[in-house]
Formats: structure tokens, sequence, C-alpha cells
DNA sequence: CTACCAATCTGGTAGGACCAGATCAAGGCG
DNA sequence: CGCCTTGATCTGGTCCTACCAGATTGGTAG
């Protein structure tokens, strides 16, 4: 959302993400004040007014009238959209969330693929194929396979038919796109994705729920492994970059 | 969030998704300028412009630099974050809605239970037993029981030791809050849910997971189908009301 | 009918102003 | 010396005006 267009908004919003990271500011503290923050951040008072509703709306921040703004959580206990803002704004995740997001992905998106081939319609299925020849297309020549790995995946859950679980799980999907985008950089990952994908269309399709959770189980969990390996020789390299 | 103080900009987030619904728009269509709406709304363009800041954070509407502002999803596409704030603005869901919360819920909390009876700490279990003994004290003079509910089931996943999953079921939970608050009006519930919630700490602290995930089950389903028939008795009064 | 140009509209940003409650320090009173 | 009143100051909430530059649009000239 904000990564695309740079905004003034957008900039005070990483600046006061970072800002409390730097000064490691904890659930209750004051931050300062509007006036303080557009002088520090360069921009207008207005700037700083709309990024503090944005924080205000993912009750980060909390700004009592005459008094000043407070931080309501620690950084690290901000809900799920604050997380995706992070990754939009290229600030990393440290390897404890890296690896909550996996095992939760890995449950949630379990459960989702269970109801989806409990209730999967041929429209979810026509749905999927057409997906999987987009995703084939894009493996043959090599191009950016993050996004559409994401609406695969979104797609299969979206078969579950029960959309809140899509959207459940999309702020996870789109929290690891730094790491996708690095992660497809393989070919042999390229080839070895299409495959798993074509593998959970079938079993989706034979309505065999014990191989589609086995499948997605071990799709993520060895994906996950091999960023993690990968991040150890990128050495000191940002997660979540966009 | 919003809900507690009634700012400008809070209506304008109001006033706008209650545009976006009454005039039918749907994804792609465009809405009035910045400067129409603040005449519309009877507020300041820079209370819109804070508005729409939330609203582009949450994904809901895209602001074109020199065009206009597009709504990027369908209303009922939007995210989580999008639907509990349209929860804590009033706003009713359909039974849709309703019905898949109550089934992504029971999905996520079952797998959280679980692992929270491999997981959970000794510092888990004194911190359950206390949110315990004060959901109790409530339980005894009568008080609001909806807050504390919720704390106790977060805590619960907490005990999972995956803070991702916490902040998965958080908003899950939140939406509910509306339901929750009418529920908690009969004794008798009262009663059956304190029950309900010290069962769920027996089989924590046996680490028996079979149970716990049954218990939860039950809990949220035959909590949910109380809900449905509080509502068809209710006749036509909107849900989700804060 | 087409191509081009200018008036208009749009979001982005800036800067100033006022209000009223909160905060805090100085001063006065006991 | 300590407590309480009081006033200056600070804060967020809101409003207003203004300018910029690209997008849009309408009309006019060809």
């Amino acid at each position: 959302m904000f990564a695309a267009v740079s905004t003034e908004t957008s900039d005070a919003v990483r600046k006061t993400l970072e800002f409390v990271r730097h000064h490691r500011l904890s659930k209750g503290d004051r931050l300062p004040s509007e006036r303080d923050l557009s002088e520090r951040f360069g921009v207008t008072r207005g700037s700083v007014r709309e990024a503090l509703a944005v924080l205000d709306a993912m009750r980060i921040t909390e700004r009592k009238p005459k008094s000043g703004i407070y931080l309501r959580n620690e950084l690290e206990d901000s809900g799920l959209d604050a997380l995706v803002l992070q990754a939009d704004l290229g600030l990393p995740f440290d390897a404890q969330v890296t690896r909550d997001v996996t095992e939760a992905r890995i449950l949630c998106e379990e459960q989702a693929f269970r109801l989806a081939c409990q209730r999967r319609t041929d429209a979810d299925l026509a749905k999927l194929d057409q997906l999987l020849d987009t995703y084939a297309a894009l493996v043959a020549n090599g191009s950016n396979l993050a996004d559409e790995d994401v609406a695969f995946h979104l797609a299969v859950v979206a078969a579950s038919q029960n959309r809140v679980l899509v959207r459940t799980l999309t702020p996870l999907m789109l929290m690891s796109t730094g790491w996708r985008r690095r992660y497809f950089a393989s070919a042999e990952i390229r080839q070895r994705s299409l495959i798993d994908h074509r593998a959970f269309v079938v079993a989706i399709e034979a309505r065999d729920e014990a191989t589609a959770t086995m499948l997605v189980h071990r799709h993520v969990q060895t994906a996950a492994e091999d960023v993690r390996a990968l991040a150890e020789q990128g050495a000191t390299d940002s997660d979540s970059k966009d």
C-alpha cells in the first residue's frame, strides 16, 4: 500500500515506527508532540496527523486530547496489519516473528485446505487451474513468482468458502513477501513450487483431505527452512525488504 | 479504538463507509473528491484526509494523486482490521460473515489450544488462574464479562507461545464483541461460561490436547448457536453494536 | 471528425490560527 | 515548611487559506 507510492504520510508512519524502536519506547510511553514530530520529520503537522490516524487505527498509538500521544502496545505486540505495514515499509522482523508466522500459516492453511477439500466447487477448481497455468507460464520465462504464489495460496483458501479465513491468511501471506521474493530467485525452487501447487489442486479435486494437509504442511515447512538457510547465507541483509 | 472517543476523523471514516455502502460502490469505483466529502460530512478536508489515510492503510481505498479516490475492494472483501473497525463503528455484518468468523475462530483456536497444551509454562497457568479468579468474581457480581472473556481466550492462545497466532485471533475475537455483550446478559450463560473456562485450564494444565480441542469446539459452537437464537428473537436489531 | 490547448479539478503539502482541557511551575496562604 | 490556588504553557482537535503540479475535460481551431 504505502510501499508503492512514497508519500509524506507514509514517511511519517515509517519514521514514527523507527522513532519508537530507536528510543526503545514501550507500552504507555509518550511520544513527542505532533508539532515536535513534524519538525523532526520535516513534514507538516497535517502529515504527522495522517500518520498518527493510521497508527491509531492500528491500535499502535493512542492520542489523548490535550495530553499527548502514547504507545498502546509494544511494537512487537501490535496487530497483524501493523506487521504487514512494517513489511511494506521495509522494516525487518525478528527471527521469532518469522517462525511464528510460518507456524501460524501452516496451522491455518491446513485447516483451510481441509475445508477446501470438503467444499470446493467446480468454479474453484477452474480458478485454480487457471492460476496454475499462469504460474507455469511464469515459471517458464522466469518472471516474478512472489505475487502469483500468494494469489494461488489465497485462491485455495477461498475454496474453503470462508471469506474470513481468506482475510485471516492474507496478512500472513503478505508478511512474507520479502522472503518470497528472494526465495523464488532459484530456478529449481520455482520448478518444485509448481509441482507442489499442482499436487495441491489434485488433492483438492479428489477431496483428499489427508494428502492436502500433508502437502501444505510440507510445502510451507520446507519453504520456511529454505528461506532460513538463505537468510543465514545472506548474512545480515534485512528481511521483508520490498 | 474509534468507538471510545468520537472524533471528526472517526466520523469521517464511518460516513465514508456508509457512503460506499449506500451508493453501492464496488471495486474500482471512484468516490467524491476530498473537498466534496468534507462538505458532505461537515468536517474539514484535514479530517477527511485523516479518515482516508486510515482507509488507505486498510486497503479499502486508494488515493491516486491528481486523479481521485478509488475503492480498492468491495467492502465485504476488505481486511479483518477493516471488519473490526466496522464493528467499532457500529456497522452491522451480514449473516455469512458472522458464520465465517465463528468457523475461523473454532479452527484457529483449536490449533492454538493444542499448542498451548504442548507448550504452556507455569507462568501461563498462573496467568490463566488469575484471569479465572477475576472472571469468577465478575460472574458473581454480574458485571460486564465481554472484555474479560476476550482476555481469557487470548491468554490461552498466548500460552501457545506463538504471538502471531494471538494477533491472528485478536481481530476474530474483537469482531464479536457486539454479540458477546448481549450474550452475557443471561446469568445462566455466565455461569456456564465460567465452568467451560475452568475446564479449559484443567485440560491445558494436564496437557490433554484431545479434551482441549473438543472443549473449545463445543464452547465456541454452542455460544455461536445461542447468539444466533438470541438474534432471531431480538428481531432486526443490528449485530456488532458497540 | 480530429487534434490540440487552456480552464478546471484533484490529491499532496504547507503554514497559520483558535479552542479548550491538561499539565506544571510559581506564588501565596496556612 | 507544606499545601493549595492560579496562571502560563503545552497538547491534541479542528478550521481556513493557499499553492503546486499532474490529470481531466471541455471547447476551439484546423
